[in-house]
DNA sequence: CATTGATGTTACTATCATTAACATACAGTA
DNA sequence: TACTGTATGTTAATGATAGTAACATCAATG
């Protein structure tokens, strides 16, 4: 987004597009995406109930936007997690799980606009923010670990993905609330570190 | 639900409770739970639209009866899963992970209702049959595998939760399309299984 | 200034969720 | 067989929503 396609935005409200975006994310925080509405997101931004179709083709295209920024906000916290680790260590790679887990459980509401119907049929478009999604974050990490450890051969990419399946289910099965069903003293926590340990030590053991 | 209260559904439509959680669970599968209205579901079933207000609290009462429903299809097909391969072997571990990824990926629209908002919020009801998730299936499978290769004192609870996580991971990232974007030549069904086996070395290298 | 396109508003349509009032059919009982 | 109650279904109505169309305004540009 330019400089100048802000500023064509500053006519009337002075930033709707932006705006609503917000008020959106705030009301799926609040309620949840399955109860939102553009009417609702309308009113919270005190402009009429049409007035968001100026912005957004219709609803899907505002919960799109919402979505983007939540990956954003995922991906901002895996900067973070990065700036507080050493390079090369597996601490990296646990705290950016750590990160995750945290974070898809603080916002459960956005969980679903990331990860849900929306999100599978909506995210094909080419303008995504590679970065913001923290992937290329955890690849570069595992990378980093791999050849910290002479694992130099190992495919960091699969690894990387492999490692984002156990977060990402780690903290959907913390998420929907099952769990305490099934394993009523479970710590997702410890549990998923102790995942990462088990498996790094799984790929080492290949050298042993 | 006993056989008495099935009968006492027979008066007028034979069994509109059914049939309306199957009309709706067939909409939900060409649509989306995002689309999905009462009324068509009523429509689909040949009955006004005031009707499932007899047999169905609301649109999320619905919806919960549907998710159940996808869950136990879940759970058949693990069942299926264990039949085929031997007892104690990891191959009874990858073949229930590989089903879990394939009932998820040719069933999307049901992700959603089993994981998504509905889920989360609907799902402390007493009522649910635990074998339906078929995660005691897992359970045992991994039990079953630990002490098979003399691994005793490993908490097979833990065990199965991390490797339901790690299975779950899989099957959401593949479902939601976004992994071509990082890795486009990813076969998930072999990096799941790859990672399966890599934690379970990772188990046994601790007693190396 | 006059024009023009972007941004908002009001008014309108179609649809939906949900409820209330009314209708009927089946089960049990006299 | 007729009587009665309850479960099941229908029609009609309410209030809200998504999305569109016609109209209004405002800021930049000539």
């Amino acid at each position: 987004m330019t400089a100048a396609t802000q500023a064509q935005r500053a006519y009337h409200h002075g930033d709707l597009h932006s705006a609503l975006i917000v008020a959106a994310a705030e009301l799926i925080e609040e309620s949840g995406s399955m109860n939102f509405s553009m009417a609702d997101a309308a009113r919270k931004a005190g402009v009429s109930t049409a007035a968001p179709y100026r912005h957004f083709r219709d609803k899907e295209d505002l919960l799109d936007w919402v979505s983007r920024l939540a990956f954003y906000g995922l991906g901002e916290g895996a900067r973070q997690a990065v700036a507080r680790t050493p390079d090369g260590s597996i601490e990296r790679i646990t705290a950016l799980g750590n990160h995750y887990l945290n974070y898809v459980s603080s916002k459960p509401a956005f969980y679903d606009l990331m990860w849900g119907d929306i999100a599978i049929r909506a995210f094909n478009q080419d303008d995504f923010d590679r970065n913001a999604s923290g992937f290329y974050i955890l690849l570069d990490a595992v990378q980093s670990y791999l050849d910290s450890e002479g694992l130099t051969s190992e495919p960091a990419l699969d690894i990387a993905v492999q490692l984002w399946s156990s977060v990402h289910g780690m903290s959907a099965i913390r998420m929907s609330g099952k769990l305490p069903h099934f394993h009523p003293q479970a710590d997702t926590e410890k549990m998923l570190e102790r995942a990462t340990r088990t498996f790094m030590a799984g790929i080492k053991a290949k050298y042993a």
